[in-house]
DNA sequence: AGGGTAGGTGTACGCAGTACACTTGTCAAG
DNA sequence: CTTGACAAGTGTACTGCGTACACCTACCCT
Protein backbone atom coordinates (compact mmCIF):
# COMPACT_ATOMS: atom_id res chain seq x y z
CA UNK A 1 0.00 0.00 0.00
CA UNK A 2 3.08 2.58 0.87
CA UNK A 3 4.68 1.52 -2.59
CA UNK A 4 1.16 2.35 -3.99
CA UNK A 5 0.68 5.56 -2.88
CA UNK A 6 4.10 6.11 -3.25
CA UNK A 7 3.77 5.00 -7.30
CA UNK A 8 1.00 8.32 -7.17
CA UNK A 9 2.85 10.23 -5.56
CA UNK A 10 4.09 13.35 -7.64
CA UNK A 11 7.65 13.94 -8.39
CA UNK A 12 8.82 16.73 -6.18
CA UNK A 13 8.42 20.34 -6.91
CA UNK A 14 11.65 21.72 -8.22
CA UNK A 15 11.98 25.50 -8.89
CA UNK A 16 13.21 23.99 -12.22
CA UNK A 17 9.27 22.61 -12.13
CA UNK A 18 8.14 25.35 -11.07
CA UNK A 19 9.24 28.03 -13.73
CA UNK A 20 8.78 25.34 -16.47
CA UNK A 21 5.02 25.11 -15.62
CA UNK A 22 5.07 29.01 -14.81
CA UNK A 23 6.49 29.62 -18.70
CA UNK A 24 3.92 27.57 -20.07
CA UNK A 25 0.91 28.61 -18.03
CA UNK A 26 2.21 32.14 -19.92
CA UNK A 27 2.14 31.14 -22.96
CA UNK A 28 -1.25 29.30 -23.02
CA UNK A 29 -3.27 32.03 -20.24
CA UNK A 30 -1.59 35.30 -21.08
CA UNK A 31 0.67 36.70 -18.36
CA UNK A 32 -2.00 38.65 -17.00
CA UNK A 33 -3.56 35.48 -15.87
CA UNK A 34 -0.78 34.20 -14.34
CA UNK A 35 -1.35 34.17 -10.73
CA UNK A 36 0.66 32.28 -7.91
CA UNK A 37 -2.65 30.50 -7.48
CA UNK A 38 -3.56 29.73 -10.64
CA UNK A 39 0.28 28.23 -11.14
CA UNK A 40 -0.25 26.24 -7.93
CA UNK A 41 -2.77 24.43 -8.93
CA UNK A 42 -1.88 24.02 -12.45
CA UNK A 43 1.03 22.03 -10.57
CA UNK A 44 -1.66 20.29 -8.29
CA UNK A 45 -0.15 22.07 -5.05
CA UNK A 46 -1.31 24.86 -2.94
CA UNK A 47 0.00 28.49 -3.36
CA UNK A 48 2.16 28.54 -0.59
CA UNK A 49 4.09 25.31 -1.65
CA UNK A 50 5.20 27.46 -4.59
CA UNK A 51 6.93 30.08 -2.18
CA UNK A 52 9.48 26.98 -1.01
CA UNK A 53 11.11 27.18 -4.37
CA UNK A 54 10.86 30.78 -5.45
CA UNK A 55 11.06 33.99 -3.15
CA UNK A 56 7.93 35.34 -4.78
CA UNK A 57 6.12 36.69 -7.39
CA UNK A 58 8.96 38.75 -8.99
CA UNK A 59 11.49 36.49 -8.30
CA UNK A 60 9.50 33.97 -10.26
CA UNK A 61 8.91 36.31 -13.59
CA UNK A 62 12.93 36.98 -13.17
CA UNK A 63 13.48 33.31 -13.62
CA UNK A 64 10.81 33.25 -16.65
CA UNK A 65 12.63 36.02 -18.03
CA UNK A 66 15.79 34.19 -17.38
CA UNK A 67 14.75 30.95 -19.05
CA UNK A 68 13.78 32.98 -21.92
CA UNK A 69 17.16 34.17 -22.04
CA UNK A 70 18.84 31.09 -22.30
CA UNK A 71 16.86 30.03 -25.64
CA UNK A 72 18.91 32.48 -27.20
CA UNK A 73 21.43 31.25 -29.43
CA UNK A 74 24.99 31.80 -29.03
CA UNK A 75 26.60 34.09 -30.84
CA UNK A 76 27.96 32.66 -34.59
CA UNK A 77 31.79 32.30 -34.80
CA UNK A 78 33.92 33.34 -37.57
CA UNK A 79 32.09 36.13 -38.81
CA UNK A 80 31.88 40.06 -39.46
CA UNK A 81 30.44 42.38 -36.00
CA UNK A 82 27.65 42.89 -38.12
CA UNK A 83 26.50 39.46 -39.35
CA UNK A 84 27.17 38.49 -36.08
CA UNK A 85 25.19 41.06 -34.31
CA UNK A 86 22.33 40.69 -36.66
CA UNK A 87 21.86 36.99 -36.59
CA UNK A 88 22.28 37.49 -32.88
CA UNK A 89 18.88 39.74 -32.58
CA UNK A 90 17.15 37.63 -34.52
CA UNK A 91 17.69 34.52 -32.41
CA UNK A 92 16.54 37.13 -29.55
CA UNK A 93 13.39 37.29 -31.47
CA UNK A 94 12.98 34.62 -32.25
CA UNK A 95 12.75 33.41 -28.83
CA UNK A 96 10.88 36.49 -27.64
CA UNK A 97 8.32 35.40 -30.26
CA UNK A 98 7.58 31.89 -29.17
CA UNK A 99 6.62 33.55 -26.08
CA UNK A 100 4.22 36.95 -26.48
CA UNK A 101 4.43 37.87 -23.00
CA UNK A 102 7.68 37.85 -22.69
CA UNK A 103 8.73 41.53 -24.05
CA UNK A 104 6.24 42.93 -21.50
CA UNK A 105 7.44 41.03 -18.54
CA UNK A 106 11.41 41.62 -20.12
CA UNK A 107 10.54 45.62 -19.90
CA UNK A 108 8.70 46.09 -16.67
CA UNK A 109 11.83 44.21 -14.97
CA UNK A 110 14.92 46.16 -13.90
CA UNK A 111 16.60 43.27 -15.07
CA UNK A 112 19.30 42.14 -13.26
CA UNK A 113 19.67 38.59 -13.75
CA UNK A 114 22.29 36.77 -15.19
CA UNK A 115 20.99 35.66 -18.16
CA UNK A 116 19.88 39.17 -18.98
CA UNK A 117 23.41 40.57 -18.01
CA UNK A 118 25.19 37.52 -19.80
CA UNK A 119 22.90 38.52 -22.89
CA UNK A 120 24.12 42.17 -22.73
CA UNK A 121 27.78 41.27 -21.64
CA UNK A 122 28.40 39.20 -25.08
CA UNK A 123 26.41 41.54 -27.02
CA UNK A 124 28.70 44.18 -25.78
CA UNK A 125 31.18 41.69 -26.79
CA UNK A 126 30.08 41.22 -29.90
CA UNK A 127 31.05 45.29 -31.04
CA UNK A 128 34.26 45.33 -28.92
CA UNK A 129 35.53 42.31 -30.55
CA UNK A 130 34.51 43.57 -34.46
CA UNK A 131 37.07 46.80 -33.44
CA UNK A 132 34.79 48.75 -32.00
CA UNK A 133 36.29 51.19 -29.10
CA UNK A 134 34.53 50.78 -25.78
CA UNK A 135 32.91 54.90 -26.38
CA UNK A 136 31.44 53.82 -29.55
CA UNK A 137 30.46 50.96 -27.97
CA UNK A 138 28.67 52.05 -25.10
CA UNK A 139 26.61 54.47 -27.05
CA UNK A 140 25.85 52.12 -29.63
CA UNK A 141 24.30 49.82 -26.98
CA UNK A 142 22.33 52.83 -25.95
CA UNK A 143 21.05 53.33 -29.37
CA UNK A 144 20.00 49.51 -29.82
CA UNK A 145 17.97 50.26 -26.76
CA UNK A 146 15.49 46.97 -26.55
CA UNK A 147 15.93 45.88 -30.17
CA UNK A 148 19.05 44.13 -28.71
CA UNK A 149 16.50 41.57 -27.16
CA UNK A 150 14.87 41.99 -30.90
CA UNK A 151 10.95 43.46 -30.44
CA UNK A 152 9.59 46.95 -31.42
CA UNK A 153 6.95 48.10 -29.24
CA UNK A 154 3.79 47.73 -31.83
CA UNK A 155 2.68 51.11 -31.14
CA UNK A 156 1.20 51.27 -34.21
CA UNK A 157 -1.06 48.28 -34.28
CA UNK A 158 -3.61 48.85 -36.98
CA UNK A 159 -4.87 51.96 -35.62
CA UNK A 160 -8.01 51.76 -37.57
CA UNK A 161 -9.98 48.60 -36.06
CA UNK A 162 -10.79 47.72 -32.43
CA UNK A 163 -11.82 44.01 -32.88
CA UNK A 164 -10.54 43.11 -36.73
CA UNK A 165 -13.94 41.82 -38.72
CA UNK A 166 -16.10 41.48 -34.82
CA UNK A 167 -18.11 44.78 -35.99
CA UNK A 168 -20.87 45.13 -37.97
CA UNK A 169 -19.94 46.77 -41.63
CA UNK A 170 -22.00 49.92 -41.12
CA UNK A 171 -20.21 50.64 -37.76
CA UNK A 172 -16.77 49.80 -39.52
CA UNK A 173 -17.83 52.44 -41.78
CA UNK A 174 -18.65 54.77 -39.28
CA UNK A 175 -15.30 54.26 -37.60
CA UNK A 176 -13.37 54.64 -41.19
CA UNK A 177 -15.16 58.07 -41.73
CA UNK A 178 -14.24 59.09 -38.06
CA UNK A 179 -10.26 58.42 -38.80
CA UNK A 180 -10.43 60.19 -42.10
CA UNK A 181 -11.72 62.98 -40.71
CA UNK A 182 -9.44 63.16 -37.88
CA UNK A 183 -6.49 61.36 -38.50
CA UNK A 184 -5.81 61.47 -41.92
CA UNK A 185 -2.19 60.66 -42.07
CA UNK A 186 -2.70 57.58 -39.83
CA UNK A 187 -5.11 57.05 -42.45
CA UNK A 188 -2.63 57.14 -45.25
CA UNK A 189 -0.12 55.17 -44.42
CA UNK A 190 -2.46 52.44 -43.06
CA UNK A 191 -4.58 52.11 -46.15
CA UNK A 192 -0.95 52.07 -48.08
CA UNK A 193 0.13 49.45 -45.98
CA UNK A 194 -2.72 46.93 -46.27
CA UNK A 195 -3.17 47.25 -49.95
CA UNK A 196 0.19 45.80 -50.50
CA UNK A 197 -1.00 42.52 -49.11
CA UNK A 198 -4.32 42.90 -49.87
CA UNK A 199 -5.97 42.03 -46.87
CA UNK A 200 -8.34 45.10 -44.57
CA UNK A 201 -8.82 42.93 -41.75
CA UNK A 202 -5.60 41.02 -41.28
CA UNK A 203 -2.31 41.95 -39.78
CA UNK A 204 -1.68 45.40 -41.53
CA UNK A 205 2.18 45.31 -42.31
CA UNK A 206 4.91 42.91 -41.94
CA UNK A 207 6.40 43.05 -38.50
CA UNK A 208 9.77 41.09 -39.46
CA UNK A 209 10.08 43.54 -41.99
CA UNK A 210 9.28 46.42 -40.19
CA UNK A 211 11.79 44.99 -37.61
CA UNK A 212 14.78 44.13 -39.63
CA UNK A 213 14.59 47.39 -41.37
CA UNK A 214 14.88 49.45 -38.46
CA UNK A 215 17.99 46.89 -37.19
CA UNK A 216 19.36 47.55 -40.58
CA UNK A 217 19.53 51.02 -40.54
CA UNK A 218 20.72 51.41 -37.10
CA UNK A 219 23.60 48.72 -37.99
CA UNK A 220 24.74 50.68 -41.05
CA UNK A 221 24.69 53.48 -39.07
CA UNK A 222 26.90 51.96 -36.65
CA UNK A 223 28.90 51.10 -38.85
CA UNK A 224 29.59 54.55 -40.87
CA UNK A 225 30.41 55.37 -37.44
CA UNK A 226 33.04 53.08 -36.80
CA UNK A 227 34.63 53.71 -40.44
CA UNK A 228 34.48 57.25 -39.64
CA UNK A 229 36.13 56.60 -36.30
CA UNK A 230 33.51 58.33 -34.67
CA UNK A 231 33.97 59.20 -30.80
CA UNK A 232 31.79 60.89 -28.56
CA UNK A 233 33.64 64.35 -28.16
CA UNK A 234 32.27 65.19 -24.52
CA UNK A 235 33.88 68.54 -25.39
CA UNK A 236 30.47 69.98 -26.70
CA UNK A 237 29.16 69.32 -22.95
CA UNK A 238 31.19 71.80 -21.65
CA UNK A 239 31.69 74.08 -24.36
CA UNK A 240 30.80 75.08 -27.97
CA UNK A 241 30.45 72.34 -30.50
CA UNK A 242 33.90 71.44 -31.50
CA UNK A 243 34.46 70.57 -35.35
CA UNK A 244 32.35 67.28 -35.66
CA UNK A 245 34.91 64.67 -35.95
CA UNK A 246 33.25 63.34 -39.22
CA UNK A 247 30.68 61.43 -37.85
CA UNK A 248 26.68 62.38 -38.05
CA UNK A 249 24.62 62.84 -34.65
CA UNK A 250 26.11 65.77 -32.96
CA UNK A 251 23.81 66.43 -30.24
CA UNK A 252 23.34 70.72 -30.65
CA UNK A 253 22.35 70.97 -26.19
CA UNK A 254 18.86 72.08 -26.52
CA UNK A 255 17.94 73.26 -23.31
CA UNK A 256 16.13 70.25 -22.10
CA UNK B 1 -26.77 76.91 8.66
CA UNK B 2 -26.95 75.65 5.11
CA UNK B 3 -24.82 78.42 3.54
CA UNK B 4 -22.35 77.39 6.17
CA UNK B 5 -22.72 73.95 4.91
CA UNK B 6 -22.59 75.39 1.48
CA UNK B 7 -19.54 77.37 2.28
CA UNK B 8 -17.58 73.62 3.80
CA UNK B 9 -19.13 72.10 0.70
CA UNK B 10 -16.42 70.47 -1.32
CA UNK B 11 -16.68 71.53 -5.09
CA UNK B 12 -17.85 68.65 -6.79
CA UNK B 13 -15.52 66.45 -8.53
CA UNK B 14 -15.30 65.96 -12.38
CA UNK B 15 -13.34 63.61 -14.73
CA UNK B 16 -10.83 66.77 -15.69
CA UNK B 17 -10.59 67.08 -11.51
CA UNK B 18 -9.99 63.11 -10.94
CA UNK B 19 -7.52 63.03 -13.93
CA UNK B 20 -5.46 65.70 -12.43
CA UNK B 21 -5.46 64.83 -9.19
CA UNK B 22 -4.39 61.11 -10.57
CA UNK B 23 -1.24 62.34 -11.89
CA UNK B 24 -0.42 64.55 -9.18
CA UNK B 25 -0.63 61.62 -7.00
CA UNK B 26 1.33 59.43 -9.76
CA UNK B 27 3.77 61.84 -9.66
CA UNK B 28 3.86 62.25 -5.73
CA UNK B 29 4.32 57.90 -5.08
CA UNK B 30 4.77 56.30 -7.97
CA UNK B 31 2.47 54.88 -10.28
CA UNK B 32 2.49 51.63 -8.89
CA UNK B 33 0.98 53.05 -5.62
CA UNK B 34 -1.45 54.76 -7.53
CA UNK B 35 -5.03 53.08 -6.73
CA UNK B 36 -8.54 53.60 -6.81
CA UNK B 37 -9.31 53.47 -2.92
CA UNK B 38 -6.01 55.66 -2.89
CA UNK B 39 -6.99 58.28 -5.52
CA UNK B 40 -10.61 58.76 -3.52
CA UNK B 41 -8.81 59.03 -0.40
CA UNK B 42 -6.65 61.99 -1.90
CA UNK B 43 -9.79 63.70 -2.90
CA UNK B 44 -11.63 63.11 0.53
CA UNK B 45 -13.84 61.03 -1.71
CA UNK B 46 -15.74 57.46 -1.23
CA UNK B 47 -13.96 55.21 -4.25
CA UNK B 48 -16.57 54.13 -5.68
CA UNK B 49 -17.28 57.94 -6.12
CA UNK B 50 -14.94 58.20 -9.13
CA UNK B 51 -16.89 55.67 -11.41
CA UNK B 52 -19.22 58.58 -11.98
CA UNK B 53 -16.64 60.04 -13.93
CA UNK B 54 -13.98 57.08 -15.30
CA UNK B 55 -15.61 54.04 -15.96
CA UNK B 56 -12.52 52.21 -14.54
CA UNK B 57 -9.18 51.86 -13.62
CA UNK B 58 -7.94 51.85 -16.87
CA UNK B 59 -10.29 54.61 -18.56
CA UNK B 60 -8.15 56.62 -15.59
CA UNK B 61 -4.82 55.72 -17.19
CA UNK B 62 -5.82 56.11 -20.62
CA UNK B 63 -7.31 59.62 -19.32
CA UNK B 64 -3.87 60.58 -17.87
CA UNK B 65 -1.48 59.65 -20.60
CA UNK B 66 -3.27 62.24 -22.38
CA UNK B 67 -3.33 64.66 -20.03
CA UNK B 68 0.67 64.09 -20.37
CA UNK B 69 0.57 63.57 -24.07
CA UNK B 70 -1.40 67.28 -24.39
CA UNK B 71 1.31 68.50 -22.65
CA UNK B 72 3.43 67.80 -25.98
CA UNK B 73 4.14 71.45 -27.95
CA UNK B 74 2.60 71.72 -31.55
CA UNK B 75 5.74 71.21 -34.10
CA UNK B 76 7.37 74.29 -35.07
CA UNK B 77 6.55 75.67 -38.25
CA UNK B 78 8.68 76.80 -41.17
CA UNK B 79 11.39 74.10 -40.54
CA UNK B 80 12.64 71.14 -42.34
CA UNK B 81 11.49 68.08 -41.60
CA UNK B 82 14.44 66.54 -39.57
CA UNK B 83 14.74 69.71 -37.08
CA UNK B 84 10.94 69.74 -36.94
CA UNK B 85 10.73 66.28 -35.99
CA UNK B 86 13.89 66.41 -33.90
CA UNK B 87 12.15 69.14 -31.67
CA UNK B 88 8.77 67.73 -31.51
CA UNK B 89 10.69 64.35 -30.41
CA UNK B 90 12.53 66.48 -28.35
CA UNK B 91 9.41 68.46 -26.34
CA UNK B 92 7.63 64.84 -26.38
CA UNK B 93 10.78 63.87 -24.02
CA UNK B 94 10.77 66.44 -21.77
CA UNK B 95 7.06 66.12 -21.11
CA UNK B 96 7.50 62.74 -20.30
CA UNK B 97 10.35 63.35 -18.13
CA UNK B 98 8.12 65.50 -16.06
CA UNK B 99 6.32 62.24 -15.38
CA UNK B 100 8.70 59.07 -15.09
CA UNK B 101 5.70 56.87 -14.62
CA UNK B 102 3.89 58.02 -18.19
CA UNK B 103 7.02 55.97 -20.27
CA UNK B 104 5.40 52.43 -18.37
CA UNK B 105 1.83 53.63 -18.84
CA UNK B 106 2.44 54.95 -22.44
CA UNK B 107 4.12 51.11 -23.20
CA UNK B 108 1.06 49.00 -21.49
CA UNK B 109 -1.19 50.60 -23.36
CA UNK B 110 -2.85 49.73 -26.72
CA UNK B 111 -2.78 53.15 -27.11
CA UNK B 112 -5.85 54.46 -29.16
CA UNK B 113 -6.58 57.07 -27.11
CA UNK B 114 -7.49 60.33 -29.14
CA UNK B 115 -4.03 62.38 -27.97
CA UNK B 116 -2.22 59.66 -28.72
CA UNK B 117 -3.69 59.05 -32.15
CA UNK B 118 -3.92 62.83 -32.62
CA UNK B 119 -0.28 62.95 -31.63
CA UNK B 120 0.83 60.22 -33.96
CA UNK B 121 -1.39 61.75 -36.95
CA UNK B 122 0.58 64.78 -36.58
CA UNK B 123 4.10 63.24 -36.47
CA UNK B 124 3.22 61.39 -39.74
CA UNK B 125 2.38 64.59 -40.96
CA UNK B 126 5.92 66.32 -40.46
CA UNK B 127 7.48 63.40 -42.78
CA UNK B 128 4.88 63.38 -45.57
CA UNK B 129 4.92 67.27 -45.16
CA UNK B 130 8.81 66.84 -46.12
CA UNK B 131 8.23 65.40 -48.89
CA UNK B 132 8.20 61.79 -47.69
CA UNK B 133 6.68 58.39 -49.45
CA UNK B 134 3.66 57.92 -48.16
CA UNK B 135 5.58 54.26 -47.89
CA UNK B 136 8.88 55.36 -46.43
CA UNK B 137 6.92 57.32 -43.65
CA UNK B 138 5.40 54.25 -42.54
CA UNK B 139 9.18 52.15 -42.26
CA UNK B 140 10.39 55.07 -40.74
CA UNK B 141 7.41 55.66 -37.60
CA UNK B 142 8.35 51.79 -37.38
CA UNK B 143 12.05 52.62 -37.09
CA UNK B 144 11.59 55.51 -34.65
CA UNK B 145 8.92 53.19 -32.74
CA UNK B 146 8.81 54.50 -29.09
CA UNK B 147 11.36 57.01 -29.35
CA UNK B 148 8.72 58.72 -30.82
CA UNK B 149 8.14 59.54 -27.32
CA UNK B 150 11.33 60.44 -26.44
CA UNK B 151 12.03 57.57 -24.16
CA UNK B 152 14.96 55.30 -24.48
CA UNK B 153 14.17 51.93 -22.16
CA UNK B 154 17.51 52.30 -19.95
CA UNK B 155 18.10 48.36 -19.88
CA UNK B 156 21.36 49.17 -19.07
CA UNK B 157 20.75 51.35 -16.01
CA UNK B 158 24.05 51.43 -13.86
CA UNK B 159 24.61 47.77 -13.90
CA UNK B 160 27.09 47.74 -11.29
CA UNK B 161 25.21 49.11 -8.51
CA UNK B 162 21.98 47.76 -6.75
CA UNK B 163 21.73 50.84 -4.26
CA UNK B 164 23.97 53.25 -5.44
CA UNK B 165 26.49 54.11 -2.33
CA UNK B 166 23.67 52.36 0.33
CA UNK B 167 26.24 49.58 0.77
CA UNK B 168 29.26 48.45 2.48
CA UNK B 169 32.07 49.58 0.53
CA UNK B 170 33.60 45.61 1.32
CA UNK B 171 30.59 44.40 -0.08
CA UNK B 172 30.94 46.70 -3.21
CA UNK B 173 34.06 45.61 -3.65
CA UNK B 174 33.00 41.93 -3.65
CA UNK B 175 29.73 43.26 -6.06
CA UNK B 176 32.66 44.88 -8.28
CA UNK B 177 34.85 41.74 -8.27
CA UNK B 178 32.24 39.46 -9.16
CA UNK B 179 30.91 41.68 -12.03
CA UNK B 180 34.56 41.90 -13.12
CA UNK B 181 34.61 38.14 -13.39
CA UNK B 182 31.41 37.38 -14.75
CA UNK B 183 30.46 40.29 -17.01
CA UNK B 184 34.35 41.64 -17.86
CA UNK B 185 32.87 43.69 -21.18
CA UNK B 186 29.38 45.51 -19.07
CA UNK B 187 32.14 46.34 -16.73
CA UNK B 188 34.93 48.09 -19.59
CA UNK B 189 31.81 50.21 -21.06
CA UNK B 190 30.43 50.71 -17.68
CA UNK B 191 33.55 52.25 -15.80
CA UNK B 192 34.44 53.98 -19.12
CA UNK B 193 30.90 55.47 -18.83
CA UNK B 194 32.04 56.80 -15.79
CA UNK B 195 35.29 58.58 -15.67
CA UNK B 196 34.09 60.99 -17.74
CA UNK B 197 31.86 62.96 -15.50
CA UNK B 198 33.91 61.55 -12.38
CA UNK B 199 31.75 60.15 -10.19
CA UNK B 200 31.37 56.14 -9.26
CA UNK B 201 28.38 56.07 -7.30
CA UNK B 202 26.16 58.87 -9.51
CA UNK B 203 24.21 58.40 -12.42
CA UNK B 204 26.74 56.29 -14.81
CA UNK B 205 26.25 58.31 -18.35
CA UNK B 206 23.86 61.08 -19.80
CA UNK B 207 21.03 59.80 -20.75
CA UNK B 208 19.82 63.11 -22.50
CA UNK B 209 22.96 62.21 -24.77
CA UNK B 210 22.65 59.13 -25.59
CA UNK B 211 19.06 59.89 -26.23
CA UNK B 212 19.88 62.40 -29.03
CA UNK B 213 22.87 60.23 -30.06
CA UNK B 214 20.36 57.51 -31.18
CA UNK B 215 17.98 60.07 -32.36
CA UNK B 216 20.04 61.87 -34.98
CA UNK B 217 21.34 58.12 -35.84
CA UNK B 218 17.92 57.54 -37.22
CA UNK B 219 16.94 60.61 -38.45
CA UNK B 220 20.50 60.68 -40.40
CA UNK B 221 19.38 57.59 -41.61
CA UNK B 222 15.98 58.64 -42.65
CA UNK B 223 17.40 61.76 -44.66
CA UNK B 224 19.76 59.44 -46.44
CA UNK B 225 16.68 57.02 -47.60
CA UNK B 226 14.80 59.85 -48.60
CA UNK B 227 17.46 61.51 -50.65
CA UNK B 228 18.11 58.02 -52.44
CA UNK B 229 14.39 57.75 -52.88
CA UNK B 230 14.36 54.61 -51.31
CA UNK B 231 11.31 52.48 -51.56
CA UNK B 232 10.08 49.20 -50.15
CA UNK B 233 10.78 46.61 -53.24
CA UNK B 234 7.96 43.95 -51.74
CA UNK B 235 9.28 42.47 -54.13
CA UNK B 236 11.55 40.05 -51.98
CA UNK B 237 8.30 38.92 -50.06
CA UNK B 238 7.41 37.19 -53.15
CA UNK B 239 10.44 36.50 -54.85
CA UNK B 240 14.27 36.78 -55.50
CA UNK B 241 15.33 40.02 -53.85
CA UNK B 242 15.63 42.81 -56.74
CA UNK B 243 18.03 44.97 -57.40
CA UNK B 244 18.56 47.03 -54.14
CA UNK B 245 17.27 50.35 -54.78
CA UNK B 246 20.10 52.27 -53.73
CA UNK B 247 19.17 51.48 -49.87
CA UNK B 248 21.11 49.83 -47.43
CA UNK B 249 18.90 48.35 -45.34
CA UNK B 250 17.60 45.48 -47.07
CA UNK B 251 16.61 42.34 -45.54
CA UNK B 252 17.36 39.20 -46.40
CA UNK B 253 15.05 36.48 -45.55
CA UNK B 254 16.46 34.81 -42.62
CA UNK B 255 13.61 32.19 -41.79
CA UNK B 256 12.03 33.40 -39.01
C1' DA C 1 -44.85 71.40 -5.03
C1' DG C 2 -42.95 67.42 -7.26
C1' DG C 3 -40.10 64.37 -9.43
C1' DG C 4 -36.05 63.31 -12.36
C1' DT C 5 -31.35 63.09 -12.28
C1' DA C 6 -26.43 63.65 -11.38
C1' DG C 7 -23.27 62.91 -7.92
C1' DG C 8 -21.76 60.73 -3.66
C1' DT C 9 -22.26 56.58 -0.23
C1' DG C 10 -22.12 51.81 1.96
C1' DT C 11 -21.78 47.26 1.68
C1' DA C 12 -20.09 43.26 -0.31
C1' DC C 13 -17.72 40.02 -3.51
C1' DG C 14 -13.91 37.72 -5.60
C1' DC C 15 -9.19 37.73 -6.48
C1' DA C 16 -4.56 38.85 -5.60
C1' DG C 17 0.13 38.15 -2.85
C1' DT C 18 1.95 36.26 1.04
C1' DA C 19 2.99 35.86 6.54
C1' DC C 20 3.04 32.30 9.89
C1' DA C 21 2.29 28.20 12.20
C1' DC C 22 1.40 23.46 11.19
C1' DT C 23 2.03 18.55 9.41
C1' DT C 24 4.24 15.07 6.78
C1' DG C 25 7.61 12.35 4.27
C1' DT C 26 12.61 11.05 4.01
C1' DC C 27 16.76 9.79 5.49
C1' DA C 28 21.10 9.69 8.52
C1' DA C 29 22.93 8.85 12.88
C1' DG C 30 22.63 6.59 17.22
C1' DC D 1 14.64 0.05 15.06
C1' DT D 2 14.13 4.32 16.91
C1' DT D 3 14.82 9.11 16.71
C1' DG D 4 14.90 13.40 15.40
C1' DA D 5 16.28 16.97 12.04
C1' DC D 6 15.20 19.01 7.95
C1' DA D 7 13.06 19.90 3.58
C1' DA D 8 8.64 19.95 1.31
C1' DG D 9 3.82 20.74 1.34
C1' DT D 10 -0.55 22.49 3.93
C1' DG D 11 -4.20 25.54 6.14
C1' DT D 12 -5.70 29.57 7.74
C1' DA D 13 -5.84 34.26 7.71
C1' DC D 14 -4.71 39.09 6.64
C1' DT D 15 -4.47 43.11 3.80
C1' DG D 16 -5.30 45.46 -0.37
C1' DC D 17 -7.16 45.61 -4.82
C1' DG D 18 -11.01 46.71 -8.57
C1' DT D 19 -15.68 47.22 -8.89
C1' DA D 20 -21.03 45.57 -8.96
C1' DC D 21 -25.22 47.12 -7.01
C1' DA D 22 -28.54 49.25 -4.22
C1' DC D 23 -29.19 53.32 -1.93
C1' DC D 24 -29.47 58.23 -0.47
C1' DT D 25 -29.64 63.20 -1.26
C1' DA D 26 -29.48 67.69 -3.04
C1' DC D 27 -30.45 70.31 -6.86
C1' DC D 28 -32.94 71.93 -11.26
C1' DC D 29 -36.80 72.15 -14.27
C1' DT D 30 -41.45 72.09 -14.89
Amino acid sequence: MTQQVEATRRVPLSRDRVLDAAVALADEVGIESLSMRRLAQELGVVPMALYKHVANKDELLDGMVDAIVREIDPPVRDAGWKCVVRLRVLSARRALLRHPWARRVLESRTNRTPAVLGYMDSFIGMFLAGGFSVDLTHHVMHALGSRMWGFTQELFDDPASGNPAAMAPEAQAAVFREMAERYPNILKVATAARHDDGSVAGQGCDDQFEFEFALDLLLDGFERLHEQGWTSQRANLVGGAPGDSGGPPKPRPESV
